[in-house]
DNA sequence: ATCAAATTGACAGTTGACTATCAACTGACA
DNA sequence: TGTCAGTTGATAGTCAACTGTCAATTTGAT
């Protein structure tokens, strides 16, 4: 997936000790907030580098010396949570059954670090956005791979892969859904009630 | 969602009655068809509207008066499909679960129609495209939200919309990797199969 | 065959993403 | 304080999507 790839482009990342790097980093946040509160507020096709390089106060030049792309802003390495979650689905104890250890993982490396305000405005710029769309449910399907093979090794049978890939699709599914129920509601409700809620409706969907 | 809207543009659809309306019909479905191939080759992206006009043979003006936009080429109709799997959803009688409901409905509406040659290079051309990802993503929506529908009428129940999201989102998650599944295998495995055999799995999955 | 309307291609122009270059500036360090 | 590498903004230019216009061609009706 070619155009999915995350390129750091020319600023590297980590070492960010001196005042120099610290700047940078400074910088780089700076336009990927303004980027994010310009594609909410108008969508990604209608805002242009130039508005989204003024509002961080910095030259358009500036702007692809951070950024390869336009698309590259929004691009981010959601890497490191991703690799915790897999890691707590991995660490469920064998009795418990595979979708009750996703809600598990899920419960405990995710849902305590969302930030409200960032998921809203994120989901609104989607929302807005064919393109947008497209990275989302390109970083969903990562996760769905990751999580599916999270459970094959939980399990050591390297068969089951098709199986755990349906269960990790169906666990996202009711993730996705809550994550859509809690942004709707402004995030008033509760986000891990929400999830708990999807997981159970899902048991009785499938008993009758 | 502004970006997904269909734009027919100054070709009006029906009525092609007359020899002028027949020819247009036909180089609207050259140029479509021209650029499925080269998107399913070269990725959305790489390929420019004077290729596509190229091989359609017709001028890069000729191809903005059949399309408003690069986009609009892959904004297709699947109304009138999706609007007979959703009457078959809500003609299935009520002793059924819903699940069922839906998967009996597929099977009837959607796996005896599908052509494999297309589906096979669309899901190519999708896969190299985070714009392509996005609109298939936002009409996987449109279905979700039409099969929720039927089945909250089916039931007669208003309330039961925010269950019947989750079944229609889980059934065509299952839809979704079958589909996956038979196209990988280069439509050489059995379609209809491939989506009971999701089905099951997924009852597996909730019970043990 | 002929006329009016629809359709088309050629051409010129606009816009925005992105690249390349260079001179000016800023922080790190001796 | 002065030097130097790293960083920046300004400028000019490329490329492709998209718009507007006009003259040439094709089609339907008479």
């Amino acid at each position: 997936m070619m155009s999915l790839q995350v390129t750091f482009h020319q600023v590297a990342p980590g070492s960010y000790s001196d005042m120099r790097s610290r700047k940078k980093a400074r910088t780089r946040l700076a336009i990927q907030d303004a980027a994010l509160d310009l594609f909410a507020d108008q969508g990604y096709d209608e805002t242009t580098v130039e508005q989204i390089a003024l509002r961080a106060d910095v030259s358009a030049s500036t702007f692809f010396r951070y950024f390869g792309s336009k698309a590259d802003i929004i691009l981010n390495d959601y890497d490191s949570q991703l690799g915790q979650l897999c890691a707590a689905v991995r660490d469920q104890p064998l009795e418990i059954r595979d979708l009750e250890a996703v809600r598990r993982a899920l419960q405990a490396t995710w849902v305590p670090y969302v930030d409200p305000v960032r998921t809203i405005r994120t989901e609104r710029a989607v929302a807005r956005s064919a393109f947008l769309c497209g990275v989302a449910y390109n970083i969903g399907r990562g996760w769905m791979d990751a999580v599916a093979a999270a459970l094959v090794e939980r399990r050591g049978d390297p068969d089951a892969l098709e199986e755990c890939l349906l269960i990790a699709r169906t666990a996202l599914g009711v993730f996705g859904g809550a994550t859509e129920q809690w942004v709707s509601s402004e995030a008033k409700e509760d986000f891990g009630a929400l999830i708990d809620q999807g997981f159970e409706m899902l048991q009785r969907m499938c008993r009758g």
